[in-house]
DNA sequence: GTAGGGTTAG
């Protein structure tokens, strides 16, 4: 191979090793520094073509055997084993070489070479601690390639043979381990004293971090403060925000910034977590804050792809979509993520028509869209009824994508259906499921019948979905609000006992709004904010207007035809909103909401937005809506 | 001079 610069003089290994006259460093030592520069051709180069005196050092030796992986040079890596050989450092004398061999034939996939270079050690007359640096070597080689039982294997002729380990081996073995033996190497690093040094610590957090944040944060909440590092912070910022706990995740954020994180930065990952956890939770102006560190602090996050496509996420979702399509368009490489995120922002704000075009420019350019995008895809297409693209696409993933429908797929399209009033081909589509249904599913089903008022179909999927998530309140909310809806009220009594039976509490609806810099938040008939007063006399008037302009029907929900509107309590948006106007003179007001709107704050904010002339941004549980001129976004359709 | 920790989208 000419571009092989080191097997396109084989036959004069040996004998051709460089010198460099005019460097005061021994050209071994600048074969190594070159290698540690990445400058990988000039190594070797070196090690093969200089002056031959004096020989080169065994030093010389591993940082080649680095250069030659980098380079993808197999016979390189072979021709300085053979060269090992020659000079007596193999097979067990030099353990660094023996490391760097056993990597990097891990690193090649050359698993059988590492193995057969292992078993050649002499057990008996090898160091101790050159034996334990080649099984480590070889146990990070076999994790690298997710082989767990290899890992264990030579672990355990490790033990057999006496060879001591270290830390170095258990976190090889931790991230390989089966997840119900990962407590078993942790009791054991605590046995050995090693359970507490910062990269044994931050291992273990990471690994427990994939199931879960508990066991993640009790590590984390062990390690003195002051071994904590910036990855210390990472992994249990990560656990957090992967298993959905993003206020933990944002709270560990701000305890880093603060006292307790002893002057340690964030770097690029902290802020991937960061602005997940804005993007769940609307968390604007940490995201906004975040964005802004990005730029004063981090210069090169635009070719950081991980970090853009999370900062597309954050503005997608939480409400300035034509920043995330800036960012979008400036990007210099896109992947399948920064489409996806854009995506689903634009299905989130019910585009539905955009997310379709988006999704055929992704295609048309060469990405094979995964179960990501066609989640993202098919929720758009639910959130806008967009019924038969829906349907074309959904058939599409097996014929033209070659993907199976997840459980999530079959919920998009549960929703889909149902919402455009199709309830029994929704509840048939469930019994064609190849897996098992889950409350997700059935849960979709229960609020289509929710929308389209049917008790009958809504009773058999809150049979099911109790079976499947019998502590999630919501659904109970639901199917009270079905009875309500019916006038079917001996109905609601008995969700209700089921509740109080079960302690099951509805989750209280919360909105809230940034001005000047700072959140001010809402729960339902809550009179806690300084401003309470004004904001209570000015949803008040406003109901009286929309009353007026109604002609007395606010309500879509049919709440009680007859005689005075009752107030439907003061939903925590109504507070939002009127908080906003009463602090804003023009401009959108943007409003995150933890529940989904409900059907009289729908018609009241759509009132009011022609009323007052303003617009109202309202991100709830599951999409957006933008009131404006008496309109909403959704075309009352979610 | 060798082996070794953290990362996004529904």
């Amino acid at each position: 191979m000419a571009t092989d610069p080191f097997t396109s003089t084989a036959t004069s290994t040996t004998t051709a090793f460089a010198g460099d006259a005019n460097s005061t460093e021994s050209w071994s030592a600048r074969v190594r520094t070159l290698a540690r520069l990445g400058r990988h051709r000039e190594a070797l180069s070196l090690l093969r073509d200089g002056d031959p005196s004096p020989p080169p050092h065994a030093l010389a030796l591993p940082a080649a055997v680095i250069s030659c992986t980098s380079l993808s040079l197999p016979s390189g890596v072979a021709q300085i084993q053979a060269l090992g050989y020659k000079r007596g450092l193999l097979p067990s004398s030099d353990a660094y070489l023996l490391s760097a061999l056993l990597s990097s034939y891990s690193r090649l996939s050359l698993l059988p070479r590492a193995h057969q270079l292992l078993d050649e050690m002499p057990l008996a007359s090898t160091p101790p601690t050159t034996l334990r640096t080649a099984f480590n070597s070889l146990i990070s080689g076999c994790a690298m390639h997710a082989l767990p039982a290899a890992c264990f294997l030579l672990f355990r002729r490790m033990r057999a043979a006496g060879v001591p380990f270290d830390a170095v081996t258990l976190m090889a073995l931790v991230p390989a381990a089966p997840h119900s033996v990962v407590p078993q190497l942790h009791s054991l690093l605590g046995k050995v004293g090693l359970a507490a040094e910062t990269t044994v610590a931050n291992c273990l957090i990471s690994v427990y971090g994939r199931r879960g944040a508990a066991l993640a944060r009790q590590v984390f909440n062990e390690m003195p403060m002051a071994s904590r590092d910036l990855v210390s912070w990472n992994a249990v910022l990560s656990a957090h925000a992967q298993n959905g706990l993003a206020v933990d995740a944002l709270d560990l954020y701000s305890r880093m910034r603060g006292h307790d994180g002893n002057g340690v930065e964030p770097d690029a990952v902290t802020l991937v977590g960061v602005l997940s956890s804005c993007a769940h939770l609307g968390a604007r102006s940490v995201g906004l804050g975040v964005e802004q560190y990005m730029q004063e602090r981090l210069p090169g996050f635009r070719t950081n792809l991980q970090l853009c496509n999370s900062l597309i996420n954050f503005h997608a979702r939480c409400g300035s979509l034509p920043r995330a399509q800036q960012l979008f368009d400036e990007m210099p490489r896109k992947s399948i993520v920064s489409w996806t995120a854009l995506i689903t922002g634009y299905g989130m704000h019910g585009h539905g028509d955009v997310t379709v075009n988006l999704f055929q420019m992704m295609v048309s350019e060469g990405i094979r869209p995964d179960n990501v995008a066609m989640v993202g895809l098919l929720s758009a297409c639910s959130h806008s009824g967009l019924y038969d693209e829906g349907r074309k696409y959904f058939s599409a993933m097996e014929s033209t994508y070659q993907l199976r429908p997840t459980v999530e797929h079959y919920t998009c399209m549960v929703d889909l259906l149902g919402r455009a009033g199709r309830l029994k081909e929704a509840r048939d589509l469930i019994s064609s499921m190849p897996m098992p249904a889950d409350g997700a599913v059935w849960g979709a089903l229960l609020g289509a019948c929710k929308i389209h008022k049917n008790v009958e179909i809504g009773e058999e999927a809150f049979e099911h979905v109790i079976k499947l998530e019998p502590s999630n309140a919501g659904y109970y909310v639901l199917m009270a609000n079905i009875y309500t809806d019916t006038g079917q009220l001996e109905g609601v009594v008995r969700v209700r006992a089921m509740m109080r039976e079960r302690g099951l509490k509805k989750e209280p609806g919360c909105s809230y709004v940034e001005h000047k810099g700072r959140v001010h938040l809402f729960m339902a008939d809550d009179h806690s904010h300084p401003q309470a007063k004004r904001i209570y006399e000015l949803v008040i008037k406003l109901e009286h207007m929309v009353k007026e302009k109604t002609g007395g029907t606010a309500g879509t929900d049919g709440h009680s035809k007859k005689a005075p509107v009752p107030l439907i309590g003061f939903h925590s948006e109504k507070l939002a909103v009127a908080f906003g106007m009463l602090n804003t003179d023009g401009g959108e007001i943007v409003v995150i909401k933890n529940l989904r709107v409900c059907g009289d704050c729908h018609s009241f904010l759509k009132t009011v937005s022609a009323i007052a002339n303003r617009a109202f941004l309202v991100r709830d549980a599951s999409r957006f809506h933008r009131f404006e001129g008496g309109a909403c976004s959704c075309k009352d359709y979610w």
